[in-house]
DNA sequence: ACATCATTGACTTGATAAGTCAATAGGGTT
DNA sequence: AACCCTATTGACTTATCAAGTCAATGATGT
């Protein structure tokens, strides 16, 4: 009999499954939740993922408990692998937006729609107790930037141009062309072309930095 | 007995409706269609038009035929008094994409979400005769975005920047930005003060210009 | 008073989706 | 092999939901 198990306790099964196989329930899930708690089924994530319903089912027990986990999974994977690691010391922003960039990019490696999911989580209706993480979690988000913005040496920008806007063009850019990219190499690649498409990647990447810095630097 | 009444004879009596029904009926069916077709419901529908159910069935018949009208009806609006507005003959590639922004404006002042009501049928998986149209109509809208860029004066730019880059940019940019708005407009929408706060936008908008034109342009 | 058309919303009916559970598969131990 | 124990299945139940209907009501003109 184990009744003095705690709430959190109870994922204790699932998380001692294969990573393989967390992650793609993880992810199948993600990407249902993403039309929003109510429109979502779990008859479409157990097909997604792969799994039997029953197996859903017996790791969460029910659809909210799946949502309330994932909610908080989530949060605490972004945390730990984006933002906890970003250095908002440095002197030229873009450097941080790189740095983030990287950050970023390894994250939705593994999670493809990570992000997209934490913004689909902020507007759905849905109330649950892990809501609570995630509006914590958006504070800090915005402190990030603001302390990334703070530090760096804004009198790098031309005299002409506001450097809060610029440093918008250039995060709405990144996430513009990384959308872009994104059918090019997130679904099943496998294979050696991977690392050369990573490389070509970082190098457009690194292209458009280059002109930011040219045009919105001294 | 009306048995050679056309397909498109059947929308006539909705047709004939006034103006604001009417308006009220695509606006609330656009809205409640974003989240895909099999997602949206009929009762959502109606109860935002204010309408009965049995009225929305006496103009449309079907939940099909609602959502094909619906297609027809935005790719129409949207060529007639978007793409076919645009003149893509100017010199000055930020004075194409500052008209384009106030003719899409004008768009959504009627029709809050036709861009990404069509956006979301692009991506729905339902089939249906509209959605030929809409492939041509996509067709011609990345064919206008060409166009004004090879008519438009290339030397204009600064040497050192990739004129196709600088436009990619600009684009990632407005979008990114009509997406932060659209966060603060969307919710619950069709408010009095729309107008008041899309010239405010346009302000902004016009700053951002300003930016790109005066660090891309030697 | 009557005819005609617009409009309603409770109702029907089939589909859907959360959650269950008896049955099976697999893998280790004796 | 016989056993145990856990992981996993998927057909099934049941309540809710949502498309489409229709008899009744309201509105308007003659």
């Amino acid at each position: 009999m184990y009744i003095n198990e705690s709430e959190k306790d109870d994922y204790q099964k699932f998380l001692a499954l294969e990573q393989d196989k967390q992650t793609r329930i993880i992810n199948a899930a993600m990407k249902e939740f993403l039309a929003g708690y109510k429109h979502a089924t779990t008859d479409a994530i157990v097909r997604e993922a792969g799994i039997s319903k029953g197996l859903l089912f017996h790791y969460f027990g029910t659809k909210e408990k799946l949502y309330d986990f994932l909610i908080d999974y989530a949060v605490d994977t972004v945390k730990g692998e984006y933002l906890d690691l970003i250095n908002v010391w440095q002197k030229d922003i873009f450097d941080s937006i790189w740095q983030m960039s990287l950050l970023k990019r390894d994250v939705s490696q593994k999670f493809p729609v990570i992000f997209e999911f934490l913004a689909s989580v902020y507007i759905d209706s849905k109330d649950c107790p892990a809501k609570v993480h995630l509006a914590r979690f958006k504070e800090m988000q915005t402190q990030r930037f603001t302390d990334i913005y703070n530090h760096c040496d804004r009198s790098l920008f031309r005299d002409d141009v506001d450097p809060r806007k610029a440093v918008n063009i250039v995060q709405w850019s990144l996430s513009g062309w990384a959308d872009t990219k994104a059918f090019v190499l997130s679904p099943r690649d496998v294979g050696a072309d991977v690392a050369e498409n990573y490389e070509s990647y970082l190098e457009e990447m690194k292209e458009y930095l280059d002109i930011f810095r040219k045009c919105f630097y001294k």
